[in-house]
DNA sequence: TGTCAACTTAATTTGGAAATTATTTAGTAA
DNA sequence: TTACTAAATAATTTCCAAATTAAGTTGACA
């Protein structure tokens, strides 16, 4: 009924050393995508990554095969695997998507969270606050430590919803969500107040008044979307070809 | 805006042939978890698939990691695969998340279906109205027939959503109904007029009557549920333990 | 009897070579 | 030039054996 461990949450590059190096390989592909390391559309060649990535081929295929089942990438039988690719209309879906389910959670969640929920979202907000966007002062550049503690917050916040499914479907969309983010981020930054945008989500959540929070949470995502479809990205399509390998 | 192609819906024998035996393999076992003939819990260890389906260990595993993406089969470093488990909860939660997202893609495919759709639920109710439900008369037999025409008319239903993602989330949440589904059916065959039902929520449908449209098909599905958990089964436990490999 | 460590067995994971399939290039004829 | 075919090349897919890790067994010791 109540949000996960404290510490150590994107502490990815520790827990990848342990484990299998299919999983490992399958981080780091996974971070490289969202940041947009590896573009939308790139053709993924198993030789390319086998040196990218210092590992045989078995584990690279495992890692490429998990991902196209989240569809970060695009499986074609006998013509290999892409990155999958973006599109306005593409971007315009998956808001519409997010906002839907994010409702459900949020509203679940409100209802159904206790106590230490509402801890949650404190702590998880004031770690956030206290930390930049950006890597760089001046520029934009990817902060991983910002990354983590901002998914970690609208985590927490939707946490209690009772549906392992509902959270495992909108993290997956958050995923697709912050590509779109990242490519982006160079241009719109720093023209925004996150900072009091999540506030005022924290604040309705806590005041369990769902429909503000509703509210604050859709707009919160659309503005995300608007501030891509504005900046008029030159490798943006309206709609990906339908031949297109890079189409799921 | 509309439905897929008219013919050859489930001709995944003749597919598999075409494409890769990863993918063959992947078919397979998604069917034996379907059907309950690799019962939930099972350990899948590679030499027995690899028996089983004839097929080296490197398609095995990959179809086994497709499968761990979709929560059909349990991953653990270093320990294998298992089918993933079924309890009373986990089947009380699915229905939960089901009922919240057929909800918005009901109606939005109500708002949004054209002629074309009508037509395809129409014929999708027909060819299944004159399909049997097990293959055997008496008894209950798997009928993949029917599976496949009673899936393809859910999906003309809400297949105008216009979201592939909750289409998706759907899909895979009906994958997982269907495992509860077939563990009951023996048990409960035939005291159940589904036909009546289907006939139901199409009509709502096409009288673009939304409210009812979602009022039926939300019991459609917690019927489904609820006969599953009225069975008794021995081998449905009311929680999955947390140590257990079957656990996702 | 119960615990723990060393050993044995069994399973998973990995790397690479071989086989299969797609793609490109070159060549031929209309 | 264009269309088509055939060879050459490149990439994906598959099999399998070696390496790694987990699970099970035995036996010494308290």
């Amino acid at each position: 009924m109540v949000a996960q461990s404290q510490l150590e949450e994107s502490d990815s590059s520790a827990r990848s050393a342990s484990t299998t190096v299919a999983s490992s390989v399958y981080d780091q592909i996974r971070l490289d995508i969202l940041t947009g390391n590896l573009r939308p559309g790139d053709k993924l060649r198993s030789e390319f990554l086998r040196g990218r990535y210092k590992a045989g081929i078995s584990p690279v295929r495992e890692a490429l095969n998990r991902l196209a089942s989240e569809r970060l990438v695009c499986r074609e039988d006998q013509r290999g695997f892409h990155v999958a690719g973006v599109s306005k209309a593409g971007l315009v879906e998956l808001t519409k998507t997010r906002c839907w389910l994010e409702e459900i959670a949020l509203r679940q969640s409100i209802e159904q969270g206790d106590e230490a929920w509402e801890e949650q979202i404190v702590l998880a907000f004031h770690r956030l606050s206290r930390t930049p966007r950006s890597s760089d002062e001046a520029t934009y550049a990817f902060n991983p430590k910002w990354e983590g503690l901002h998914r970690n917050f609208h985590n927490a916040v939707i946490a209690c919803c009772d549906s392992h499914w509902l959270l495992g479907f909108c993290e997956q969309l958050v995923d697709q969500a912050d590509r779109y983010r990242q490519l982006a981020a160079a241009v719109s930054y720093p023209k925004r107040n996150e900072r009091d945008e999540h506030q005022a989500l924290m604040e309705a959540a806590l005041e369990r008044d769902a429909d503000s929070a509703v509210a604050i949470q859709c707009a919160h995502i659309r503005k995300t979307a608007d501030i891509v479809l504005d900046a008029n990205l030159s490798f943006l399509p309206d709609e990906i070809d339908p031949g297109d390998p890079a189409r799921c």
